[in-house]
DNA sequence: CACATTTTTAGGTCAGTCCTAAATTTATGT
DNA sequence: ACATAAATTTAGGACTGACCTAAAAATGTG
């Protein structure tokens, strides 16, 4: 299993596809270009495309998992005495330093195709979501909550929305066409300021 | 202008469309149903169903103005000395004694028809977004904060949350079929918990 | 009652999603 | 090395929701 040259190949489709696409969307917009014209560019047929990409949304937010998966691995691994505020905060402003695209860091052209597009702003909406979810089910079962116990669905509602609201500030600036450079020095500004606000609410909360 | 019977037959027309919608939806699934299968039941043509319900989701769920508008009203009526919180806090726990839908309130059919279909659940998601930014913009104004500040985004998104964690939580209770009475009994705590841990974040937040 | 306005209808186009069966490519065992 | 198995890609089409246009029907107004 895992033989080389057919993982390969796979590989170099979905990266065909997926650079036929971003450019396509960036050059003209998400709902003008059609999967049959991505197909085209491509060089395969259109079902190839649906395969790998099951929704049209993932041609052009394709970190679903490493995105959904984000907070609560960083709640997961932290470490002692550390609390689940402290640790997001931590990984955040560490994001911020990487110019990283998980917190919301693009390029001018990707910000606006996502945020001319209905679709995909609806989409990355469902992805904070369930980033959301998976946060609430670590914190819920790191702090032996009971079943019907709303503290940690609270407390992950609160911190996702702490991320949303900073992910939203940095793709504005990113449209307004600041540097990045420039976007991470204001933005960690924001972060302490956003994170601040839960300070008195999540001190202890999760503390490990 | 306004005359009587046209606007009846309007009335009348778009009512026959909601509850054939609405029938054929919590027997069979939002999903499976289609728009012809409603016009059908409704005994209008396909496009009228279309011309009263632009999306197909706006079928099941036909409160949006009154929905998306709820928190911005609240906390600009909000009395002399009452915070933002106070506010939310105190309409909330009267909705909760209303059996109100804005909060979750609904039937067991209709709880299971919106968890069982994905574009439901995403159209409410938008509708709870919506219902964000139009406090975002009550609290942006109400504080005259300067341009750029995060702060009323930062509050609007925590307060927001903790509207959609309490939003969730009676659906979760009516899915597993408790009576309204006493959901109403187990969230009136829920809902002091909940805004209890903004409490010390936002208690001096947006006071007027 | 004739005329203007609004609403509804019929029919069609288009794109995204899903399905199936066949063809092609790659891996594996003898 | 070759036959066989497995995985991938392809072609074609079905179905639905969304959208468009022109005509028909219903309603209000002078």
């Amino acid at each position: 299993m895992a033989t080389g040259l057919r993982e390969l190949k796979k590989q170099q489709t979905r990266q065909a596809i997926s650079s036929a696409a971003t450019r396509l969307f960036i050059e003209r917009g998400f709902e003008t270009v059609t999967i049959a014209e991505i197909a085209a560019a491509a060089q395969v047929a259109k079902m190839t495309v649906t395969n790998y990409f099951p929704r049209k949304e993932d041609l052009a937010l394709d970190y679903h998992e490493t995105f959904a998966a984000g907070l609560a691995r960083t709640v997961a691994d932290r470490s002692a005495g550390e609390s689940a505020l402290a640790a997001l905060r931590r990984e955040f402003l560490a994001g911020v330093e990487r110019h990283d695209a998980v917190i919301g860091f693009s390029s001018q052209g990707f910000a606006r195709m996502i945020s001319d597009s209905p679709t995909l702003t609806a989409r990355l909406r469902d992805l904070h979501d369930q980033r959301e979810d998976a946060l609430a089910q670590v914190l819920a079962a790191d702090t032996a909550s009971a079943p019907g116990d709303l503290t940690a669905r609270a407390a992950a509602a609160l911190l996702g929305a702490a991320h949303r609201t900073l992910f939203e500030h940095i793709m504005d600036l990113t449209r307004e066409g600041r540097s990045n450079r420039q976007i991470a020095s204001t933005v960690t500004r924001s972060a302490h300021q956003v994170f601040g606000l839960l300070e008195t609410s999540l001190a202890d909360y999760a503390m490990r």
